[in-house]
Formats: structure tokens, C-alpha cells, sequence
RNA sequence: GGCCCGGUAGUUCAGUUGGUUAGAAUGCCAGCCUGUCACGCUGGAGGUCACCAGUUCGAGCCUGGUUCGGGUCGCCA
């Protein structure tokens, strides 16, 4: 190897007052163009891209040396650093270039399988296996160092407002209900398991009760779930909780920790408070329980309307207790073709909608897709109700309350989107409040938590679990939702062991089930329990957020793929069978 | 687990109604070139058309299955 040439700057800091100076870059070559005697390349590290001109004062052997060079090699030059007779207005450093005096060869390079470059439009699935390869994009360098400044901003909010960052474990007790844990099993106690965490939920409960008062850490959690194009198997917790607060207090800290992250992160003033909805509200007039407030397009509900109407579809649903709602899309008739309302159609069958009903407004006629079952005067009634003008295409889905409000919910921020009207500079915080405390599963035939089961329910509805009414109680529970991201959630707790050991009944958990699964947790309880509540963020999508990237293997350095696999090193692999026998453990996979 | 989309040169893609030797761009290699910065010019190499089976005189193209990748619904207390 040649020899090392000490840095003296990195490649992206170069500016006008540098030149004259002598001095040395090491780096990786990103572009070379030979014109002959004469030889350019760019030296790429991770804080951008210099010029370096081989030539026209390089000592001979040094150009002959610079003409082997190739992509990805890596190399130390030393030289001096001039004005540029042409600059290039596109790169931080393209008024000067340094001219080589000296050049060392670190290590040569194959060519490499993709290329390094921002735009290199190369499938994910390359992009994964050669990562190391990927992360030397600047875009991605630059992703890294994003992240590395929202911790350092994150750390140094909470330790000013008196919070202790404290480590929970990783090695922890499964847990039987919900989402599926990662087991690792115990070679010293064969035949028993550990989970690891899928939050630090117990722990950090557990941390109050201790008396740490403020505690946040950002944790590592896990789920052994299906992936998604914003969920990985692991994943970053901004995990937070206080002792002796209430809602407002919690609310409020929130409020100046993301007021100061989006100042310090994007430079960004975002007003507080932030807007709040109670969970109703959201579902009624968006269709989600994280509306994406950049745009309207509400949902109406016009039952009102089609009230015995001929159209069997709207008073079926009507009758069976569902709903007829809709959404105006103001102006938008010509935007959509009936193409593109067939599409429309297809894309809210995933949600279970049977179909779309449209009807477009225009100067002397109302045309709809339900038009053989209304008049003009039916069809007027429903323009009414959405305040409709000339030019708006309305959209109306009828059934199941759940199903209305996915489909609406979805296609009022897809189309949106697709119009281009979701801004990426725009930044729209809400905070939904009051989530129903209980929500029934029909696979499961009983009431489960919505959060969790330590979860306190609101104060004014504790009754209805004396009355049984289930379906009535809401929670002291709120979502913090940006663009229609649920960036982070929680909850204040239950403190009170009697109404813990009521909400686990209501649960239908049996004596024996609290015990084997909570019972150090519910002992905990019995010994003063400060009120208490937090807040836990998901850190990859808030920095997705920040950065306007739809990928959350963008900011992820090593991230799974939607098999949850490592494609670089190709993790998760079968083990062999010693090391099976030593865990004590048998599979039945042929 | 369901549904949708995709797999062709190192990479990104095109490939007509099933028909001769599967193309383009870029990258790579070689030669020429003193102001390039998507350098240019000339030439060259580079393919198990994901895999298996079927239909056919003939399959990159049609059919069935498998597999891999992506998106999505369920799921994610």
C-alpha cells in the first residue's frame, strides 16, 4: 500500500479563501475525466466532492500513477488548492480544484454493482445488499448525520427539563397477547425463553415507581410483525414518562420538545399549541384516527339525504346500521377521468367497500354513477349537503362505519396527493385525544384495550364498567399525529391497583392470567404509585418526517427487507444442530 | 394468510401478432484527446430472458406451477 497522507481537510469544505494553500484529501475517486496529458477526478468523502486536476504542474509520474485510477478506488492526494478558470455553480466546492502533487493509491476497487451517485435509480433490493456501498452517497451520509443531530437535539431538550435517560433490558418476559415478540431462549435455563422488548412499556412504569420522576430513553424495540414501507422488525422508541402530571402537562412538554426539534432540525417556527380532536371527531369528519390536516375534502355524512331513497345500496346500509357518507372534491370534476374513478373503486376494495358512488356537478345538470335511482332534485338534495358548485366531484361510500371511514379517509389524502396539494414543506401537528379505551375483536369475540391495559380510562365514564357498556368508555389517551403520520402515542396510567385489577377483568383475564403475566408489575402497584403518564415517539418516522422521505430505509443505516431479512448478510439463517442441542431446543421445519 | 405489480447485459429499461443473430442508454475495457465537470471521439467485450413444466414446427412473449423483490389489506395490545 502507499503510504498514508494525513488529512488536512475534508473534501466538501472547500471554499474561495483556501486557495494558495497546500493541502491533503483522503477519499474514495467518485468520476475521473482524462482528456489526455490532462486528467480530472472527483475525491468523494462523506462531507461532499473536490475537483482534483492531474496536470499542468503534477510532476510527471504522478500523472502516469493518476491515470490507472479507477471508480471507488481509495486514495490520499496532496496538492494546492486554486481558482477554477470554469467554475461549476452545481458543487459547494466548485470555485477552487486542487492541483495534485502527490498521490497515494490506498486500495484499488472492482466495479462496483451500483452506482454511487444520489440519483442512481437502482432497485432497493441491490441498494441493501451493497449498503456500504449505498451509504456512501452523500444523500445518505448526509441522512446519518441528520439522525446524529435529532439525538444529540432529543438528549440535550430532556436532560434540560430534568429527565434521567435510563437503559431498560433487552432480555425480557414474553408476552402472550398481541404483537408477535422475538424469542431468545436461555441456554443456562434450557427449555425457557426471553422476549425482546417491543417497547419499554413496563419498564419505564416501573421507572416512576422507583421514583426516577422524568426518565426517556431511545430504545430499541422489536416486533416479529409483517413489514410495510414505514415499519421494520426493529425499530427506534422515543420513550418518555413523568410522575405527578396530568394530560396538559404531558401535552405541553411534547409541544416545546417538537417545537425545538423542528427549529433546530428544519428551521422551522410551528405555532403552539398544537390543534387537538377528540378521536370521534377525527374518525367523523376525516376517516382516520390520523388525518393529514394539509388538506380538507371533510367527510359528510348524508343519511339525512338519501333517506328512502330508491337506491337499495345506501338505505341497506342505512338499515343495518352503517353509514352514507362522502367527500367533496372541490373542483376537481375534469381532474378525474371515469378511468380514474374506476381506479378509485378498485383501490377502496381492499377496505372492504362494495363500490363508489360519484356524482359531478356541473353548470346545468347533475350527472352521477346512481343517477337511474335519483332526480335532479334527489341529486341536488345531496350537492346541498356538501355545498357543492359547478365543477366538484363528490365520492360516496355507504356500509360499515369502519369501512366508510378507511376508504374516504384513504382516497381524500390519495387524491390530494396525486394533485399535488400535500406540501413537503408544510407541517400540520394535531394532537387526537380521547381514543375509545376498548375496542371489540370479532377474532378474539370479546372487548380488547385500544392502547394498552394500563391505560387510564377517563375519570367521568369509570361507570360504565359498572354498567358494562364498554363501547362508551374513553381514555385518557392521545396520538400525536403529523401529515398524517402517527408520530408518537401514549397515555396517562392507571396507579390505582383497584381499578387495574377492574380493567383486567373486564378484559376477561383470569386470576391466574394477571398473575403469571403482571404480577410483579401489579404487586409494584401496592406500594405508593406516583399518577403518572408519557408519550413514546417513533424516532425512524419522525426523521422520515423531517427529511419528507417515504422510506423508512432511508434513514435505517442497516435496514430488513419486507421478509424482514438481511439481504447483505442474509440473516435470518438456519443454525446448526449442536447449537440447537445446547439450547435445548427442537424444530420441526422439514 | 389474501390481493396487486414486477424479475431481460454490471445497472436502468425497451422488446410489435409467437418467427432469422434479443436491442438502447449508462457502466466496463482499449485507443486518441490540455479545461473537463453527464467530458468528447473511435472501437470492443458483456445475456442460463428468475426457475420448472406445458402448448407449438418454433416461446423473452402464451398456459400452469415455483421462487425472489416491491406495494397493500389483515396484523402491528
Amino acid at each position: 500500500m502507499d503510504k498514508l497522507l494525513k488529512r488536512t481537510n475534508m473534501c466538501g469544505e472547500f471554499r474561495m479563501e483556501n486557495i494558495g494553500q497546500t493541502v491533503t484529501v483522503n477519499g474514495w475517486v467518485a468520476k475521473k475525466r482524462n482528456l489526455g496529458s490532462l486528467i480530472f477526478a472527483d475525491i468523494r468523502d462523506k462531507s461532499g466532492i473536490v475537483q482534483v486536476v492531474f496536470g499542468d504542474g503534477t510532476p510527471a509520474d504522478v500523472l502516469e500513477k493518476a491515470n490507472g485510477l479507477r471508480s471507488e478506488y481509495t486514495v490520499g492526494i496532496t496538492g494546492v488548492v486554486r481558482e477554477r478558470e470554469s467554475k461549476n455553480k452545481d458543487i459547494a466546492t466548485g470555485d477552487i480544484e486542487i492541483v495534485a502533487l502527490e498521490l497515494s493509491v490506498y486500495a484499488e476497487a472492482d466495479t462496483p454493482p451500483i452506482y454511487i451517485k444520489d440519483d442512481d435509480n437502482v432497485s432497493g433490493d441491490l441498494r441493501l445488499k451493497y449498503r456500504y456501498l449505498d451509504l456512501r452517497k452523500p444523500y445518505m451520509q448526509n441522512i446519518l448525520a441528520f439522525r446524529s443531530k435529532y439525538y444529540n437535539v432529543t438528549r440535550n431538550f430532556f436532560f434540560d427539563n430534568g429527565f434521567t435517560e435510563v437503559e431498560t433490558p433487552m432480555l425480557g418476559k414474553p408476552t402472550p397477547e398481541g404483537a408477535r415478540d422475538y424469542l431468545v431462549p436461555s441456554r443456562v435455563n434450557p427449555g425457557k425463553f426471553y422476549a425482546l422488548p417491543q417497547s419499554p412499556q413496563i419498564f419505564k412504569q416501573l421507572l416512576m415507581l422507583g421514583g426516577t420522576d422524568r426518565y426517556f430513553q431511545i430504545a430499541k424495540c422489536l416486533r416479529d410483525e409483517a413489514l410495510r414501507a414505514d415499519r421494520q422488525p426493529e425499530f427506534t422508541q422515543l420513550d418518555i414518562e413523568l410522575s405527578f402530571v396530568d394530560q396538559e402537562d404531558i401535552l405541553a412538554i411534547q409541544e416545546a420538545y417538537l417545537k425545538k426539534l423542528f427549529k433546530e432540525m428544519k428551521g422551522i417556527d410551528i405555532k403552539t399549541p398544537f390543534r387537538r380532536m377528540k378521536w370521534d371527531e377525527a374518525m367523523n369528519r376525516y376517516g382516520s384516527d390520523k388525518p393529514d390536516l394539509r388538506v380538507g375534502f371533510e367527510l359528510v355524512d348524508i343519511a339525512d339525504a338519501v333517506e328512502g331513497c330508491s337506491f337499495q345500496v345506501f338505505t341497506n346500509a342505512l338499515a343495518e346500521g352503517g353509514r352514507v357518507m362522502g367527500i367533496n372534491m372541490n373542483g376537481c370534476s375534469e381532474k378525474f377521468s371515469r378511468k380514474d374513478v374506476d381506479k378509485m373503486t378498485d383501490s377502496i376494495k381492499s377496505f372492504g367497500a362494495k363500490g363508489l358512488v360519484w356524482i359531478r356537478k356541473e353548470e346545468n345538470e347533475i350527472k352521477s354513477s346512481v343517477g337511474k335511482f335519483f332526480d335532479q332534485e334527489g341529486l341536488q338534495k345531496i350537492c346541498d349537503k356538501f355545498d357543492a358548485k359547478a365543477g366538484d366531484l363528490i365520492l360516496i361510500v355507504s356500509g360499515k362505519k369502519e369501512v366508510v371511514w378507511a376508504s374516504l379517509g384513504f382516497l381524500r389524502r390519495d387524491l390530494a396527493g396525486k394533485m399535488g396539494m400535500l406540501d413537503p414543506n408544510k407541517y400540520e401537528m394535531l394532537w387526537v385525544v380521547d381514543f375509545p379505551m376498548f375496542e371489540w375483536s370479532d377474532e378474539e369475540n370479546r372487548f380488547m384495550a385500544m392502547h394498552h391495559p394500563f391505560t387510564s380510562p377517563k375519570k367521568e365514564d369509570l361507570h360504565y364498567l359498572e354498567t358494562g357498556e364498554l363501547d362508551k368508555i374513553y381514555a385518557d389517551a392521545y396520538d400525536i399525529v403529523i401529515n398524517g403520520y402517527e408520530a408518537g402515542g401514549g397515555s396517562i396510567r392507571i396507579h390505582d391497583s383497584n381499578l387495574q385489577q377492574k380493567i383486567f377483568e373486564v378484559l376477561q383475564l383470569t386470576p391466574e392470567d394477571i398473575k403469571t403475566r403482571f404480577g410483579f408489575f401489579v404487586d409494584a402497584f401496592k406500594y405508593g404509585a406516583p399518577p403518572h403518564g408519557g408519550l413514546a415517539y417513533g424516532v425512524d418516522r419522525l426523521v422520515m418526517l423531517l427529511l419528507g422521505s417515504d422510506d423508512i430505509r432511508d434513514v435505517i443505516a442497516f435496514p430488513k427487507n419486507q421478509s424482514a431479512q438481511c439481504v447483505m448478510s442474509e440473516a435470518p439463517t438456519p443454525v446448526s444442530d449442536a447449537q440447537l442441542e445446547e439450547l435445548s431446543i427442537k424444530t420441526n421445519i422439514i
